[in-house]
DNA sequence: TTTCTCACA
DNA sequence: TGTGAGCA
């Protein structure tokens, strides 16, 4: 499986993604609302997060952040989605990818974990581990 | 816990 | 741009 489709997998739950984005349910919802995320469904209408989608959540919170208005910022993401962000000059090896994968995971687990709920979050994404 | 809508700033 | 309430 190549780096790209995993990062497009959708894994996460609205609750996975606040934490690890720090926004509110209420404005990942209202991104979603103005076009600017297309997060998957589940049968029972949950969202289902990928890698994409929590890297876009963080930059438009950035650009929010810098005083871009939602229309603004849609009109940049087409523009940076595509390409060749990052994904073109992370490493080449399989292997060193799926490593930093994991690593990256693991990092935003402690980081989130530790500003409240613990264990909470380990239990979804403890098949990363395994 | 998550979904949605309405009203409000 | 974002929130709170109330519902299913």
């Amino acid at each position: 499986m190549s780096d790209i489709n995993r990062r497009s997998m959708p894994l996460f739950s609205i609750g996975i993604v606040k934490s690890l984005t720090a926004l509110t349910a209420r404005q990942i919802r209202y991104y979603e609302d103005n076009g600017l995320i297309f997060p998957a469904r589940t049968e029972g209408n949950q969202r289902l997060f990928s890698f994409n989608d929590v890297d876009r959540l963080l930059e438009i919170k950035e650009l929010i952040d810098k005083g871009i208005n939602l229309a603004g910022i849609k009109q940049m993401l087409p523009y940076r989605e595509k390409p060749t962000a990052e994904m073109l000059e992370t490493p080449i090896e399989p292997e060193i990818s799926d490593k930093a994968l994991r690593q990256m995971l693991r990092q935003e687990l402690m980081d989130t974990g530790r500003l409240g709920k613990a264990s909470l979050r380990q239990g979804e994404l403890s098949r990363f581990f395994h």
